[in-house]
DNA sequence: AAAATTACCGAGAACGTTACCGGTAACGCT
DNA sequence: AGCGTTACCGGTAACGTTCTCGGTAATTTT
């Protein structure tokens, strides 16, 4: 005794009426009488209709899936903007397939590749930390999938795809200020990969933050570290063994911040007397150290709702020229969102 | 200009071969030469074929997507068992969908029917912290797609489903025998709400182990939490104004362990001097705190990768009885992964 | 040498939906 | 009265696979 899944069909034949009629009136199409929809969606109700998505998929060439690429899960940051994402995107129907390059530009093709099979409508992605190129970002727009990135960018890139970043520059330009204004004299800085947008930019504005302000930024007090965990360490090493120590610490972000606070509490260096550590990203961890981490704020989810807008734009545009046979000419876009200092006691 | 992409027609045409075969060939399937499958392959490579796994889905009523639904996205634990998940179902050619429950029984719900609607090949679910009730899983097995639930599951539920979790008496049990070999006396427990399971018995190994020691467990000493942040406070005060202040203290897992130490740091209590405190989790986390956090380790990669594999068995099965025309008869399975103590500075 | 088995392949019907085109009836306009 | 609109609706061909069944030739078995 099986029970077939109610389709498209049997409402039609219950009705007497045609599948098309039945369909337009499921996806809430026009042409269809006020009457007719009623009662097609109450039957469809009634019997526990539910529609193929791949069906549906298939006929319109389109999934309603889109994909989001990130570099790991389990960074706070990150989480919050699949929040935003979600909010903008739920709304319209759209479901998230969330996949992660484990920082591995390697990996990130391969998601890539896993979204396209999937067929998703649009992808949404933040690259790796240790991404060089962005050949994989052209495969997608050759498949006339859009694609939009977000946070971590690729600084050089001229493919004409939108991104959604804070104001990096102002980012680390404040973080810097901040340690001055607080009597702060020998600020390092803890940087990422030399590719990695977020990194130039902050790191400029470090530069011009000490510059301003008539301290030098000498090489020594620039360190980079190439992942969040382990090469942190090595990073603070250098800084440490100084002849002068710096009396301050800027971190490319709040992970990499955690891990510095870790490490000098393990060397017995009081934060902030003897060193200051400043974040950036706002995680909400940062309130549970001890002492709490001063960051710059990321609005985090709403750079997912800003990428997600971004997206379903171009996705649209892209189909408008469609329709009307033009070819579609894309276009970059670079939106940048504001950032605030959360001050809190490691300053 | 634009470029229709490669069917597996166009490979057969090119080919002179039926569609049939080539579908064989493709998918790796039985009854095909070695060197027509080898042609195949090459020109499919060739060309850029990519199979489209709507059409794949819509013959073969398998989506090879599979759900998972997690409470936070930005719980760490939650993470890694992701990982796990992948690392058993990538090899398999299934993709993952992500989606969050927020820790309310309602998103949940909205969840398990998003997932059916997508046609998921089968459900992986974290229950919130405030689900009371699993009839939505119930709707998903009418459905005929396996279940199965992890970590967080349900104590008294009848269902059928396999679960995967960690031996969380065995886990309350140790933490609080290591704080007792440690020569604490009176110790708290923070519970979780009543209804989750894993609180129920951790909260009985935390007995469990106080009165094998000849300690009491007096109710003042037993304070529930609802969430992972806000009441986590209001706890810790209940604890606080007691006559007889704790000595130490057990969190039902990491994140509330984690601002049990802020607060208690903000109070000015030093740790692990004057108040020890426990997590049950094993976050990496914890290791960045300061003190570090004594914790007991779960599993969590381990655990999905169980879970992932407790699934595609219950799929089998389930297509094994429905080939040989019999009705399967879904079973319920306990697995307990076991736990291990991560001792650090907190205790 | 006949029969049975095996290895391989093809035809054609699903799968459940949407897109496209055409058609009818009713209505309003000149 | 004739004509163009509008509001609905239906038929049918996609969409790109997989599945079932059957068929042929080669190979093995008896």
């Amino acid at each position: 005794m099986k029970k077939r899944k109610p389709t498209i069909k049997d409402i039609a034949r219950r009705l007497d009426i045609s599948v098309s009629t039945v369909s337009r009136a499921i996806r809430g199409a026009e042409d269809v009488n006020p009457m007719t929809k009623k009662k097609v969606l109450e039957l469809a109700e009634k019997i526990g209709y539910k529609k193929s998505v791949l069906a549906a998929g298939l006929a319109s060439k389109k999934s309603y899936l889109i994909g989001v690429i990130i570099p790991e899960l389990t960074v706070p940051f990150f989480g919050r903007v699949i929040l935003g994402i979600e909010q903008f995107l739920k709304p319209l129907g759209y479901d998230l397939i969330i996949v992660h390059s484990d920082e591995q530009e390697q990996k990130e093709k391969e998601c890539i590749d896993i979204l396209l099979d999937r067929q998703v409508d649009g992808i949404l992605i933040s690259l790796s930390f240790n991404t060089k190129s962005d050949l994989h970002l052209k495969k997608a727009m050759e498949e006339e999938v859009p694609i939009v990135v977000f946070d971590r960018i690729l600084p050089k890139s001229e493919l004409p795809i939108p991104r959604v970043i804070v104001d990096d520059f102002e980012a680390g330009y404040q973080a810097t200020n901040h340690l001055i204004n607080k009597g702060y004299k020998r600020i390092a800085f803890i940087a990422g990969p030399e590719d990695l947008y977020i990194s130039q930019q902050r790191l400029k504005g470090y530069r011009t933050a000490m510059e301003r302000n008539g301290f030098g930024t000498s090489a020594d007090l620039i360190v980079p570290t190439l992942d969040l965990r382990r090469s942190v360490g090595q990073a603070l090493d250098k800084l440490m063994v100084l002849k002068e120590k710096p009396d301050a610490i800027v971190a490319l972000n709040d992970p990499i911040a955690f891990r510095v606070i870790r490490l000098l509490q393990k060397r017995g260096i009081e934060i902030p007397q003897k060193i200051a550590v400043m974040g950036i990203s706002g995680d909400d961890m940062g309130e549970l150290f001890n002492p709490s981490l001063t960051t710059i704020n990321q609005p985090a989810q709403e750079m997912g709702f800003v990428a997600a807008n971004l997206l379903i734009d171009r996705m649209n545009a892209m189909k408008d020229a469609k329709n009307q046979g033009k070819i579609f000419i894309p276009m970059a876009i670079l939106k940048k969102l504001p950032i605030s200092l959360i001050e809190r006691e490691s300053t």
